[in-house]
DNA sequence: TTAAATGTAAATTTTTTGTAAAAAAGTATA
DNA sequence: TATACTTTTTTACAAAAAATTTACATTTAA
């Protein structure tokens, strides 16, 4: 991952880039407000700015303004300057996050972190064994490769999915659907649970994902 | 915009439920994280979480961690700790955003902003896939073309394109088109929709842009 | 061995969706 | 204001998809 650093406190700069450098990204680290700009036109290898405000030449917001025009890289202000009218002005230009010198460079990093981690639709996903949820595209992939699933066989299989090695009965499983108020009858559950095991390949007699508990219900093994 | 807030001291409470009620956000005030919780886990019509980390019952941590198994929604932690080590936790289980109390509610209001500007792809150039957003112009231009829609024809696509391969129920397209004071039945999101597919040639039986998510809502394939 | 429980193919029912066409609501124009 | 035009919503019905039930074979525990 590519950082530009615009910061012109030389000691601050290499504090900075040292630190992160120790965390594995890669920094591009400018003391000139203008010839960072000219480097963020020219290029397109950045996946994160950090702007500090107080610049010889340009103002920090100038800067901001600036890359917006060109880019929606993720900006985040590094400033001594804290006040409200400060971060509004930064927000209002279209800053990610805004950081009041002095601060823990740990903070930066985890504050950085969760920017990636929106911005790649990373929040919500859960690895489960070999499945992987995403719920905002109500999708389960198994080993990277998408589930065809009809709805109540996804809430069927998430349900198991977030209770591993549990057993669930098909009164429990029935009334903790997310969503509606399905009413499921217990053979339509054993309904879906065959067919959400033909589509894992699972074979109810050695099962591998969905086990069945005789008299009580389903368990998933993960 | 719906936003929760889980916050036991009450008077804090009641002065950010004001606050935002009076820019427009729907508030939904907790002090119980359990309550909170449940509501949470049996509605999807949320769009932010505000959270605090002492809580009765449930530790603050612990509620992030319980909502980020259910939902991706934004989350900012709103703390009287401010200590580096609370906010590498609470952004290691999912949070969004930190702020230590005590804070200016505007602070508050303008990294909301920023998070679902973000989450929206508001940031910078609009360009998303073959579509191109021009908001002043009230336009979508597909490979430079403008199509010709209607306005709530145009606002449901921008809704989509906002939010690529995520699945968007009718009643949250209904809720969030720009005008807000829409209330659109769901058939006649699905006459929309069905608009939308002929101008932009979309078959919905192997829809290239919009596929429907039966018993659902819609996708925005990107 | 037997009665209860489960697996599942096939049939059936229910729900949801697509969309044409009609109706209603909203805008613009003369 | 009256009129034409546009947009939006509703209605209605066919088609599609999903969910459920049925029926029978198979499995299981006692």
């Amino acid at each position: 991952m590519k950082i530009y650093l615009i910061e012109d406190d030389l000691e601050m700069q290499e504090l900075l880039t040292d630190y992160l450098q120790n965390h594995d990204y890669t920094v591009f680290a400018f003391d000139d407000p203008v010839i960072a700009l000219e480097a963020l036109s020219s290029r397109n290898d950045y996946d994160l700015v950090i702007l500090d405000l107080m610049l010889p030449k340009l103002d920090g917001f100038d800067v901001c303004k600036k890359i917006r025009l060109i880019s929606n890289v993720p900006i985040i202000i590094s400033s001594a300057r804290g006040n409200l009218g400060d971060k509004v002005a930064a927000f209002e230009y279209g800053a990610d996050d805004y950081l009041a010198k002095p601060y823990e460079p740990k903070e930066l990093l985890i504050r950085m972190d969760a920017i990636f981690r929106r911005i790649k639709g990373l929040v919500g996903v859960q690895q489960i064994g070999e499945f992987q949820i995403d719920e905002r595209k109500m999708e389960i992939l198994q080993d990277g490769y998408p589930l065809e699933l009809t709805r109540i066989e996804y809430e069927i299989f998430i349900l198991l999915l977030h209770h591993p090695n549990q057993v669930l009965s098909r009164e429990y499983i029935s009334g903790h659907l997310k969503g509606e108020n399905y009413n499921l009858k217990d053979r339509a559950i054993d309904m879906h649970i065959s067919n959400l095991r033909s589509k894992l390949f699972d074979d109810f007699k050695s099962p591998k994902y969905i086990k069945s508990i005789w008299g009580v219900g389903y368990k998933f093994i993960g």
